[in-house]
DNA sequence: GCATGTCAAGTTGTG
DNA sequence: CACAACTTGACATGC
């Protein structure tokens, strides 16, 4: 099992800065490229120094932010990296950091936001979508990353309607999306059997996330789940992905989907043990939860030997 | 200095 | 029907 850590750090010095399109949109052409540099120049060095955090405390997986470079496509402040004052430094650092992730073997991913849906009965919506992940697959080929992580979207009130736009547009994907792209099961709408077929079909693989399943049950067991999408990843020759998590409230709160600061040993499928996978850890505390579940684990195996 | 409201975008379920 | 939740913060503003 890799852990992965998810966009940020709680107690290490790595920061990432960000802007909106407001205060962009107030400002003059000129001062607007140059506060953008700055953060994407800022952001650039910062990335890097996440994926050499990451190695020095033992994390085998980190997932990029989405707003690494703010506000980029947006329709009125966008703009590209070319533009940009110091752009020839920032796409050498992202190249230093796809070098560095590589030789250290750190599985870099992107889990864009939730406004990117591509199921979506609204031309638009696919579209601004379509865009985004444009941007995220030119990052994800700027530093090495082999993972857009997305959910299936919206049901619409007719599932199966909303699965097949799904599969066309994926299908219609250009390639440096399409060759990354990835379904994740999620907690109210998508689970693991309804995605199976379109993943197959599509010889897309599929991240399961345990929590989600937990939380939007489906009739197929964690082991089950673990092994049908592990096999989306394998037919591919890929490395399996998966999330956890713990609930907020525990499992018989109110409401569980929330995710706690830690992760409960007991939430680890004991079939994850020793199996060749990456599993991002979806807890707030970030690299604190990670320290903590590698020496628990550690203690697991010690008490199983 | 510090507290507070805002931030491009979608969809769903709750109060 | 408005609003929070979803990986969350971080930033700009006003006191």
């Amino acid at each position: 099992m890799r852990l992965g850590l998810c966009c940020l750090f709680k107690d290490e010095p790595v920061r990432f800065r960000t802007t909106t399109a407001t205060v962009l949109a107030r400002l003059g052409h000129p001062a607007q490229l140059l506060k953008l540099t700055e953060i994407c120049r800022s952001n650039a060095e910062n990335l890097l120094l996440a994926v050499q955090t990451a190695q020095r405390l033992g994390i085998g997986a980190f997932r990029i932010m989405s707003p690494l470079f703010p506000r980029m496509t947006h329709p009125l402040v966008g703009y590209r990296l070319d533009q940009l004052a110091d752009g020839e430094t920032i796409a050498e650092l992202l190249a230093a950091t796809g070098s560095y992730a590589r030789r250290h073997d750190i599985r870099l991913s992107f889990h864009p936001d939730q406004f990117v849906v591509l199921s979506s009965p609204r031309p638009e919506v696919v579209a601004n979508s379509i865009r985004e992940l444009e941007y995220q697959a030119f990052l994800a080929e700027a530093v090495g990353a082999d993972v857009i992580n997305l959910h299936a979207g919206g049901v619409y009130g007719d599932k199966k309607s909303a699965l097949q736009r799904l599969r066309h547009v994926i299908d219609d994907l250009p390639q440096p999306v399409r060759s990354r792209l990835t379904l994740e099961n999620d907690d109210i709408s998508y689970s693991v059997s309804d995605l199976l077929p379109v993943c197959e079909n599509l010889s897309l693989p599929l991240v399961y996330d345990v929590h989600h399943h937990r939380c939007l049950p489906d009739g197929l067991s964690v082991e089950e789940a673990t092994r049908l999408a592990g096999e989306t990843w394998h037919r591919l020759g890929r490395e399996q992905y998966c999330h956890l998590s713990s609930p907020k409230a525990g499992w018989t709160g109110r409401d569980p989907k929330p995710h706690a600061d830690y992760i409960e040993p007991e939430d680890i499928p004991s079939c994850w043990f020793d199996r060749a996978m990456t599993v991002d850890i979806e807890a707030k505390a970030k690299e604190l939860a990670i320290l903590r579940l590698i020496s628990e684990i550690d203690t697991i195996r010690r008490d199983k030997s």
